[in-house]
RNA sequence: GCCGAGGUGUCAGAGUGGCCUAUGUAUCCGGCUGCAGACCGGAUUACGGGAGUUCAAAUCUCCCCCUCGGCUCCA
């Protein structure tokens, strides 16, 4: 099937081809970690995990990297404030940022470079492009100039001159042109800072990434991910590094995740609207806030608010009771085998397998999900086939493995015993037609989270979903 | 000001010319059930406004209105 994405350079999606046949090399912006990640940080992580695992699933040999800014003036702000050294408290939120991230469901990436590992290769670098005339020091600092590069801006598409016009660029003397960007900055007093040719001071912002990527994946990257407020400068200055030192292409396909918003207005630590992953977790099961995060197409704005992620985790519960349908239905399968319903297994990895071709499209890719769901569903209620079962089952783990959804549910043997055995007495009145005490054991149980349902075939139990905090 | 992304039913959110006008959520009706729940079936409610192209437009063109993002640290 046809891979095709959505190049923010190109503005278009073009049909993927990596640099080296059946191996993708991802590169995704990481956090600065100078406080709690929030759910702006979720959603892009979360979209480039799934990302990650649709490359994996068709067969791609994935590397990827993910770095974490750890030398940054919020860093040195906040650690001053709790009177730290900067990088012991950049070190604690990349703790948190991990425990985050498990519990949300994001793999691990292949490696998680932080700046200050890499201040020699970023000296290295930035002495080239002095070396290579397209940098410039000045007292201490070192500057990129712009104007030697000369597609600068391709990647915005943002005409050069009118930035220059543009009324919100810093102005700094030392520059010469109010476009150029630092790579190495002079350190001020009591500033964490290393020794460098241009004297002791520390890397810019953009530098890092350029230096990461380039030393851990090659000059030519298949992919570079981060959120769209990234783009300028961040991304454009990447390049414009990049390119200038190694004389290559930087990366064929730039992905770049919309932004989340409250009420309408981005979610930003500046405007004060953000909701950390942590504060959520304690009211919401993480399943569900990753699925809320993967209900919007990754390239759109997402909105945040309880009501979407109820109804998420609404959604979430009836895949949930689909797979519990079939376990419980394998009890009382036949061994017949029914053509029109392996016609359906069939087509919904079909369908799912298209959306996702189709630049990621995540809800699309749901929605096949839920109608192979209500297929299921419908199947079980009839005389199925156990062999037809199992192989639904499988292939809807698979599915939902894919999207980083995983559904174990299963309790201890002597807790499940007890169940039986309680369940049993109900039965019992229950034919004695004791409705009274049948309804009592049923509403007790349901109070210990234990959900208990009368079917056809016979009563059913299982766990109402934890919506407890797994940190 | 310049650049970019959007405006779809109660809400969320796919869909970029026709085919079966997704999907979840909500509300209502029905089935199953002692009841409840889950599940299944059905119903309800759409394409920001205007004009145009076309046999056919949510989808293409033009104009207008509105929202958000980038141009400053940002996922």
């Amino acid at each position: 099937m046809v891979l095709k994405i959505y190049n923010t350079q190109a503005r278009r999606k073009e049909v993927f081809i990596p640099l080296e046949k059946g191996k993708v090399k991802i590169y995704v912006c990481g956090v600065t970690p100078y406080d709690l990640s929030h759910v702006g940080h979720a959603r892009s992580y979360v979209a480039f995990d799934v990302i990650r695992r649709v490359f994996e699933y068709l067969g791609y040999k994935v590397t990827y990297v993910q770095n974490f800014t750890d030398v940054d003036d919020k860093i040195i702000a906040r650690a001053k404030k709790e009177g730290i050294d900067p990088l012991a408290l950049s070190q604690r939120y990349i703790g948190e940022y991990f425990k985050d991230m498990d519990a949300l469901g994001v793999k691990r990436a292949d490696s998680y470079p932080c700046v200050s590992e890499k201040i020699p290769e970023i000296i290295h670098m930035v002495a080239a492009l002095i070396e290579k005339g397209v940098a410039y020091e000045v007292d201490g600092d070192v500057y990129l100039d712009v104007s030697k590069k000369k597609d600068y801006g391709k990647l915005s598409a943002q005409p050069i001159e009118e930035l220059k016009a543009g009324a919100r660029i810093r102005l700094d003397e030392k520059k010469r042109s109010p476009l150029d960007f630092a790579l190495w900055k002079k350190a001020k007093p009591d500033e964490i800072s290393w020794p460098s040719p241009w004297g002791e001071g520390r890397p810019g912002w953009h530098i890092e990434c350029s230096v990461m990527s380039m030393e851990l994946l090659g000059s030519t990257l298949d992919i570079h991910g981060g959120g769209q407020d990234l783009i300028f400068p961040h991304h454009e200055n990447e390049i414009a590094q990049s390119e200038s030192y190694s004389g290559r292409p930087f990366v064929r396909y730039w992905l770049h995740n919309g932004l989340v918003t409250v009420e309408g207005q981005k979610m930003s630590k500046s405007l004060g609207n953000f909701i950390t992953i942590r504060e959520l977790l304690t009211r919401h099961d993480p399943h569900a806030l990753r699925f809320f995060l993967l209900s919007a197409h990754y390239r759109h704005p997402l909105d945040f608010s309880e009501r979407a992620l109820e109804d998420a985790n609404k959604g979430l519960k009836r895949i949930q009771t689909t797979i519990f349908n079939i376990k419980n239905a394998m009890t009382y399968a036949s061994n017949k085998g029914d053509d029109s319903f392996r016609g359906k297994i069939n087509s919904a990895k079909k369908d799912f397998l298209q959306a996702l071709c189709d630049d990621f499209n995540i809800p699309g890719a749901i929605a096949t999900l839920f109608t192979f769901t209500r297929e299921i569903n419908a199947y079980v209620a009839e005389n199925p086939g156990k062999a037809d079962l199992e192989d639904a089952l499988e292939i809807l783990r698979e599915l939902t493995g894919v999207l980083g959804l995983s559904f174990k549910e299963e309790a201890p043997e002597l807790v499940k015993g007890l169940i039986e055995e309680i369940i049993q007495i109900r039965v019992g009145f229950r034919e004695k037609k004791d409705y009274e005490a049948s309804d009592n054991i049923r509403e007790r149980l349901l109070s210990l989270g234990i959900s208990i349902e009368d079917r056809r075939q016979g009563t059913v139990w299982r766990f109402i979903v934890s919506s407890e905090s797994q940190l």
